[in-house]
DNA sequence: CTTGACTCTCCCCCTGGGGCAGGCCTTATA
DNA sequence: TATAAGGCCTGCCCCAGGGGGAGAGTCAAG
């Protein structure tokens, strides 16, 4: 009734490395063991212990949990904190993975928006009726490249409450090389209040926007086609312009500049 | 502009043992090493792979996959599917974690139950009505103690449908050494079909119970001490009687027989 | 008796580093 | 300019939970 360790190998779904490794660490120890050949030889009563080996490896247990639960107690009663801990323990990765899965999502479908962008380029000059919009931003007075750590700071703010791409706003009706008046924001989910961070409804109404292409220096280029089309409509600008940040230096990479998307709108009387 | 490597830790709130590997991995070769002393010096380009290997390491990413990653990409829409991959595997241990959790809970409550039976031990033969219980079971014919593989079977049907502890119902009114008619069964919440497992509404009604504390070898004693009753009340009993296993052997550990919990219930007409 | 299938021990490998020893190197202070 | 303190170097061993393989010994059946 003794088994060599390739059958009590197959009886328990342990390999036979593992089984190697069990005895080593005194967790499992063969019935008995031939003196001359070293050969292991297991028994009726390792397979018990064998089964609580796999149940509890099953549940994450490590080896020398296994062992100080084996030695020290007989029955479950005695191990229920054992499993709480170990339970809450898998909770919290749980919790880890989630965050992770979150982040990863929240980079899977930025990307696949500015791919869309990109699969129908037509970067024209369009009229449209923006909605209100429920922003929270920091206002400042600086230079344009100055925004990036503003958007750091309130998207740790925000955390959770993003709802899409961050957006600047314009308060100057012209370029400004310095001291230019500007808010970086993002759109919301829900009215919170941020210390430092302004929530509030943004007014939509009738607009003219064109999506820039390209690196940021060039935008220029594209403002100008949107001034030009506001004089030959007749039409009358309301501050603030905005830009909307579909496609920039991401979360991992910096990218290439050329394919950096950015919406710039301008709302009008 | 080259920092040393403490300088560069500090900077990156990556440890200097990891810099160091991530050297020898060819993941981040610093700047510049002088000749004479292999002193590493790291750089502002260093600066912006580290950022990202800190970002994907967050993301659980392996030190191969992120040399990968970084050595043939630039730009984060190039690398979704790995991203997307990643959320797979994710979300697959996310999944394995959560059975692990819903395995210990169910150990946890089981045995939370038994300590409250245990903490109140008084043993004696109650009255009680029983309500109708769905149960689901297998019907079979052999010796009592024949039961064991048939939960063992029954459970891996049910799968996670199942309510309560194991029962046994008994269609014999008088004890049988061979060929009893057992059907082994587990109160299930919904009502689902299952191969050679019937499912249907076992009747309630007025029913003597009685706890029974020790070995299964026991069980007669109190046995006795029902049909006694019954005759001292001139009660008549239906079948089947009933038995449940709030403790016996466990998931884990078989455990001290002389704390068994078993319920046995009689109704009566 | 042979042969093929098992099993033994021993050693190296993986991941992502941590810890320590012994010996240089840099830098600030006296 | 000397010296001390603190940084940094390589090299080695360690963790978990085994996997892979080499070279040698063993077991069982034909």
């Amino acid at each position: 009734m003794s088994f060599s360790i390739g059958e009590f190998s197959r009886m328990t779904g342990l390999s036979v490395k593992a089984l190697r490794l069990y005895h080593e660490k005194g967790l499992l120890v063969p019935g008995t063991i031939d003196d001359f050949s070293s050969y292991r030889y297991y028994d009726r009563n390792n397979l018990d212990r064998a089964r609580i080996i796999v149940y509890l490896r099953q549940m994450n247990f490590s080896l020398n949990e296994i062992k100080a639960i084996i030695d020290q107690y007989d029955d479950e009663s005695e191990i229920i904190e054992a499993l709480e801990k170990q339970k809450r323990r898998i909770e919290s990765t749980i919790q880890q993975s989630q965050f992770i899965i979150r982040s990863l999502d929240e980079i899977i479908q930025k990307e696949r928006k500015a791919q869309m962008m990109l699969d129908k380029p037509d970067f024209e000059i369009e009229e449209k009726y923006l909605e209100d919009l429920l922003i929270s931003g920091i206002r400042f007075k600086g230079k344009y490249n100055e925004i990036g750590p503003y958007f750091g700071k309130l998207a740790r703010k925000l955390k959770g409450n993003v709802k899409g791409p961050a957006m600047a706003l314009y308060y100057d009706g012209e370029y400004k090389e310095e001291d230019a008046d500007i808010e970086a924001c993002f759109p919301v989910n829900k009215k919170k209040d941020y210390a430092k961070a302004d929530t509030r409804e943004l007014k939509g109404g009738k607009s003219i926007i064109l999506i820039h292409k390209g690196p940021y220096q060039e935008l220029s280029r594209s403002y100008s086609r949107l001034f030009e089309y506001l004089k030959d409509k007749k039409l009358t600008m309301r501050l603030p312009i905005r830009e909307i940040y579909w496609k920039g230096p991401g979360m991992i990479f910096k990218g290439n500049a050329d394919n950096y998307l950015t919406e710039i709108q301008i709302t009008v009387e």
